[in-house]
This record gives structure tokens, sequence and C-alpha cells, in this order.
DNA sequence: CTCTGGCATATTGTATACAAAATGCAACAG
DNA sequence: CTGTTGCATTTTGTATACAATATGCCAGAG
């Protein structure tokens, strides 16, 4: 069910123009909205037609693209509405993750986590902001592992690449900062004591508060990120 | 976001095949497992194999049908690993809807539900098992369109389509069926005062016992369902 | 008898050619 | 000047042809 079986998973060339296509608009270099031509991105991708629109079907599939019959794909421009929804549902798988892995963290797990967690606040204490989010997405792929569970996994990394597609530099202000890092503190602590429901409502709190940064930077910033990038 | 949009929804070749083949797997005439030999079907279908093959790849996306390079689509066969997974997801899916629901649900709604919910009842008192299978999917539909989240929306519909594909006409018995019922009647209930968290955690409830049956169901029968035909 | 190597066949992967639809522009009517 | 109609061009949709890979069988060695 997670797609990844032994065959070594030599790549096929549908499957590597999406990874590149998904890298591209992750990277904001196909920004929201614009219009995918085929021939075009074919001949830049050095593929031709027929595997490049294998790979639209993967991306609108995963809600990066969206496909409007004999109008072609555009890369998708989500609204307010959609990112609070996004945001909604990975509160919820977030918890979850939670709940489950507090049913199968052994003490090693936690120990490892706590080094995690000591790196986060070196990092945190030093102001090394890349450091910090490398360590953040460290921490919650070990809980979401945890949780053993495939098709959560599998959700959670479809809905988390639709929002890295907003390439959201969320202003991330010192208090906001501090905040975050007590926070993960106090769900390790709560992973340690196998409180499932603190656990989980840390996570989705922490979520929502992540929520509340990106809907208010879409509103401050002009909409430049959300709706624009025609690409004349 | 949600896909639907305004012209008119002219169905291209992919998307037809795609929904074609959706039913297939669904109805169970293309088992778990089977081999999806592409000129064949797409001669069955009565399309060419590139419109086939976007299908193919939709349905890949949706988990339901596994592509491996160079050798083909099959009908994917859940693990009880994999059901368990899936299941613990709807869980959460549904009581985030229930959370949403409770902050907008109105009076009028309420009402409305009330009359599903005696139509249940009825159907239940009647005995009459398609009718209430149909009631009950039309109580949580209305409970997710009350959510208001088009995310939360398209992931469950995908999640559910996937479970479908199990056929499981989960051996209901007398007991389970009269507990499902009093389930319903105290969700809506806690709908109705706008309890959050107790609608959350009878829907969690719901969804667990329901999983339960399935499994239950898995391991009971042969695997015929699961792992077989591989269709000679 | 079993295992290995290689060949014939079948099946998937990719490119290209053709068909159908949409887009943009220009000419014209009002 | 504005709006509309029709045509040329561009772009997407589909089918087909060709290439690459996998599959299955048979022969022969051990």
């Amino acid at each position: 069910m997670d797609g990844s079986t032994l065959p070594i998973a030599r790549s096929t060339l549908p499957e590597a123009a999406a990874e590149r296509l998904r890298a591209l608009i992750i990277e904001g270099e196909l920004p929201p909205g614009a219009k995918l031509n085929e021939r075009e991105l074919s001949e830049q991708l050095g593929v031709s037609r027929t595997p490049l629109r294998e790979a639209f079907r993967m991306l609108a599939a995963d809600g990066l693209l969206v496909q409007l019959p004999n109008r072609g794909a555009q890369v998708v421009a989500l609204s307010a509405a959609d990112v609070r929804g996004a945001f909604e549902v990975m509160g919820a798988l977030e918890g979850l993750a939670g709940e489950l892995a507090v049913a199968r963290v052994t003490d090693a797990d936690i120990a490892g986590l706590n080094v995690l967690q000591a790196e986060m606040e070196a990092a945190h204490a030093s102001r090394d902001l890349p450091a910090y989010y490398r360590i953040n997405r460290l921490i919650h792929d070990r809980l979401n592992a945890l949780a053993d569970n495939a098709v959560l996994e599998q959700t959670y990394r479809t809905l988390n690449a639709r929002l890295h597609a907003l390439r959201f530099r969320s202003n991330l202000n010192p208090a906001k900062w501090d905040q975050a890092v007590a926070e993960h503190r106090a769900m390790i602590e709560a992973l340690a004591a196998r409180d499932g429901a603190t656990l989980r409502d840390l996570l989705v709190g922490h979520l929502r508060a992540k929520q509340q940064a990106v809907l208010d930077s879409m509103e401050n910033k002009d909409d430049k990120n959300l709706q624009g990038g025609k690409v004349p």
C-alpha cells in the first residue's frame, strides 16, 4: 500500500517528471495559477507529452495541479478557505499520529526524541532557523513513523506537499518561536508519560498556531503567492 | 480545489475510464490482486491505451491500484494492517467533521437530521438493511457537508472508496445493529447540544466498531476477498 | 532430475502522428 | 466605437507505431 516495493524502484519517466514538477511547484518556480503548456514543458524536461500527461494526473491527484478538460493544467491556487481546511485536516492527522504513537513508543524512542529536542533547543538558542525547521520536521516524521500507519503516513505526506507549495516562510516572530519550542518539549513529555489525550491536544494546538500564522501572512502580504503569477 | 468547476464537467476519456474501472473494482468485478492487461482492458472499454494509462495513474493515486514499473497495474490487495490503518484515519476524519459541524450547524440542519434518524430507525425496525445503509450514508454525508471543508471531504471520499473496494457486507448481527442505531441517536443529540468533544468521541467509537466488524469478517472468511483472484 | 542460459513472445514504456477543441485576431455589421 | 462572427493558429485529446523490458519455454549441461 505504500508503493515502495522491493523492485529497487527503478524510476519511470512519468514518476521522474512528476517528482521534478513537484519540486518546481514547491520551490515556486511554477507559481500558483501558472498554466502548464504540454509541448513547452515536455521539451524542457526532455520527455514526450505522453509521460508528461501521466505526471499531470499524478500531481492533480495530489492536489498540486488542477486539470480543466481541453484547457490544460495549471498550478493550484489555494484560497484562504483551502488553507484553513488543509490545516484542520493536518491537525486531525497529527493528533491521531500522537495517539497511536503513545501505544507503541519505547523508552529508546523517547531517548532518541529527547536528543532531537535538545538539538532543536540548541538551534533555537543560536537562532539557527534552517536547522530548527529541519529538526522540527525530523521530530514530526518520527512521530508519524511511530504511529505505524501507512495510510496515515501517505495522507499526511500528500497534504504536507500541498501546503509546502505555499512556500510559507511564515514570519516566525521570537515569541511564537519560543512558544513552539516549549510546545515541542511538552509533547515529548506527554509521549513519555503515555498520555495520548494530552499529546493529541498539544499537536492539534500546535497545528492551529501554525495555521493562524500562515493565514495571517496570507492576509498581510499581497496575494502574489496565492493567486498571482499567470506567467505571460 | 473540489474539481467540480463551472465548465459543465464534460468528461474526458481518462476520467470516464477511471470511473468505470473504479466501479468494476468496487463491485468486485476486478478482484483484489487482479492484474490489469492494458491492451485487453483498452479493447474492452473501447479506448486506446493512452487514456487508459492516465486512468491507471488516477486510480493508483486513489490507492485502488498498484503500479509496478514495467510490470503493469493490479488491483490493490489490502492487508489487515492496511484496513486497520484506513479505519483509524477515517475515525480521525469523521471526528474532525463532527467538531467542525458543531460550530456551524443550524437548528434547521438538526431538524433535517432528526428526520433522517427517524427514517433510519424505521428501516431498523423493519429490518430493511439496504435502506439502513442508504440512510446511514446520507447522515454521514450530511455531517461532512456541515464541516464545510473541501480537503476533508476529498480525503474522506478517497478513503471511503478504498474501503468500499473491500465489499464488506460485514455481517451486521442484530446486537451490533441495535448499537449502531443507538449511537446515531446519541450523535445527533450531541450535535444538537453543540457538544463537539462528545460528538467526536461517538464518531471515533462508531468507526472503531465498524473497523472491528470488518477485521473480524476478514479473519473468518477465507482470504478470497483480500488476496485472491489472480484471474488466470 | 534439476538448474541454467538463451531465445521467442507478450507486455509495458515512450514517441509521434492525427483529430478535436479552444484561443486569438481580424473583418464586418450595427 | 462596440459587439459579433468566422477563420487561422495553437493547444489539448486520442490513437497508433516503435522501443525496451519482462515472461515463459525449451534445450542442454551438470
